[in-house]
DNA sequence: TTGTACGCGTTATCAC
DNA sequence: GTGATAACGCGTACAA
């Protein structure tokens, strides 16, 4: 088998009697080549298959019209759903999208932000491992002028593009639908509190309890490792068994909260009646679950979106000032069955 | 803000008084090279911060160490899934994964098949969107030896690596599933009879239905657009809308099973002594769903690891021989409380 | 075992 | 409006 030859501007040029740079030109739609010429290169490159080749023309600007993505775990809904939004951003502005998974390892993060570097991505949008608390593997990006956005779990200090929701306020909000819906016993399942998202649901939830007189009770405020299934129910389990068990869970996830009601049903609570249950994210199962999960909204989708909008839009001029820019998103409880109606 | 100079390997050459050649011989750990200079030249490297150019390697090479990625949609359980798995095959050969999705129309996996193309992938991994059924796009591919895998939903013709479930077996097995806990009048959810799986599915459906002589009815047999949450509401309230309804539903996905258990549960038909349903895929909502949803396993994780191998260990020898090699992996049921026990 | 020299395909700069 | 040329960083054939 055989490799065709493939086309270069070189091939268009002598087919068309022109010099590369004309061609070069005429691709790149520069104002120079009257419209005439660039139609016809156009066409011509059209005929013949030709395909520009990415890694000269990046090499050559010392960028390629590449986005990095550096994510814990693909596969989860929110994250899948952030990373479409970004994707779809970047392909209508002619850019690629590159990704990797920390598996929420620090190592792996460090890893993978050296290797995304490598490809001289245009910009990286990250959401951070569960316990990264250094940043130097970033560094690079800084010193090279590449923009970095840091998506829903976001360091504190780092100076960069942030997008995120105001965790405090859904904290907050999350707990306050639990207590007038007549909750006075309430739980926390928190994640862990090196990331802001954690740290500012468990915030906004103690403020709430604080605003309306109800008792911050250290044993009801439950740290988890991963937030998963497996967790979830054994923590509900034990809460249940308690002498004066809670009678309402703020959960930072679906997927713990969720556990939460299964668990719950399988040991006779009733739910929303003796135990209300709230979670985050409106995963796809916490409104097929039953009762439905009612939750906090999290705009994926946007977040993006956004994301992907700030390294398109970045120019070397903004990186001194618009740089530490931050969005802040909206949202909203979402209502199911798991929690009582506002009395 | 000024942007700080890049280290290359002609840095590293001068100061360790080697020649450029003999840097890039050393990073690549070229055999003529001793490990006392490959050593120094590492460590030096990693000291002042040296950072290969894939942009540079790749186009001397004329090819990127990453893997194309050309899907539907990334926020499905399977496809993120299938992805993760392609990613951490990828990376551990220390390659970058690209990814872009069709949204299931053919006119983007045509522009994202090019634009992959164009940053020189040394392999593309597709699942075809709903309704391509030409393949000229992939043949750029073809004619560079970039190696192309199709997964899950592949071409009948094109002659490529390919990695797949026994659909068929799996449609078969399903039925069989449902008629062995007592169904007689099974109605199946139908996907494009465009793709392989949506038709092996229906075909694997149909034998099993002749195996244990009952009728096959065609208004049971219900062609699907996209398998979504709300076509599968309409269908099933429909179909249970019938003077003679169905006892059985085989659906090609989970989505539309479970939307089917959620109307019929509406409707007041219990499950699984009424109607019982099995859908495909083994999505996450189809075990938190009440009653939880019989299934059939995807592999997807393993799938994806398949197909990223497929890719890192062709060569140019394998094309003509092995470019066609299918993997068929094996699917179960996954028996659950939508389905009644084999009696 | 190491060095020299060239070219991969593109684009920016300078010239006309 | 167009052409000639150099340069981006790296890998390799050829030399030594």
């Amino acid at each position: 088998m055989e490799i065709k030859k493939e086309v270069t501007i070189y091939d268009l040029a002598k087919e068309l009697n022109y010099s590369p740079s004309t061609i070069s030109r005429a691709l790149n739609n520069h104002k120079s080549i009257s419209k005439k010429t660039i139609k016809l290169v156009k066409q011509t490159a059209e005929r013949v298959g030709y395909r520009p080749n990415n890694l000269a023309a990046g090499l050559r600007n010392n960028k390629s019209k590449t986005i990095g993505i550096l994510i814990p775990h693909i596969n989860r809904p929110f994250v899948s759903t952030l990373i479409s939004g970004i994707e779809e951003a970047a392909r209508k502005a002619g850019y690629n999208v590159l990704i990797s998974q920390s598996y929420d390892d620090y190592k792996n993060e460090v890893n993978n932000a050296h290797t995304l570097y490598d490809s001289r991505i245009s910009g990286l949008i990250v959401s951070l491992a569960m316990e990264t608390t250094d940043f130097a593997h970033f560094q690079q990006f800084v010193d090279q002028g590449i923009p970095i956005v840091f998506v829903d779990r976001v360091p504190k200090v780092f100076n960069s593009y942030k997008v995120v929701i105001d965790n405090y306020s859904a904290g907050y909000k999350a707990t306050k639908h639990l207590i007038e819906g007549g909750c006075k016993r309430i739980a926390h399942f928190a994640g862990s509190q090196h990331r802001n998202v954690y740290e500012e649901r468990k915030k906004g939830y103690i403020d709430a309890l604080k605003e309306y007189n109800l008792p911050i009770e250290k044993e009801l405020i439950i740290p988890f490792k991963t937030l998963s299934f497996e967790e979830g129910k054994k923590v509900t389990k034990k809460l249940l068994e308690m002498k004066n068990p809670p009678d309402g869970i703020f959960s930072a996830n679906d997927t713990a909260a969720v556990s939460a009601i299964i668990c719950a049903k399988k040991m006779g609570v009733s739910i929303p009646e003796e135990l209300a249950i709230i979670g985050f994210n409106d995963d796809p199962i916490s409104s097929i679950v039953e009762p439905a999960l009612s939750t906090m909204s999290h705009p994926a989708l946007k977040m993006g979106k956004i994301s992907a909008k700030r390294i398109l839009d970045h120019s070397l001029k903004d990186l001194d000032k618009l740089l530490s820019e931050v969005s802040v998103l909206n949202t909203e409880v979402i209502a199911r069955a798991s929690t009582k109606p506002i009395s």
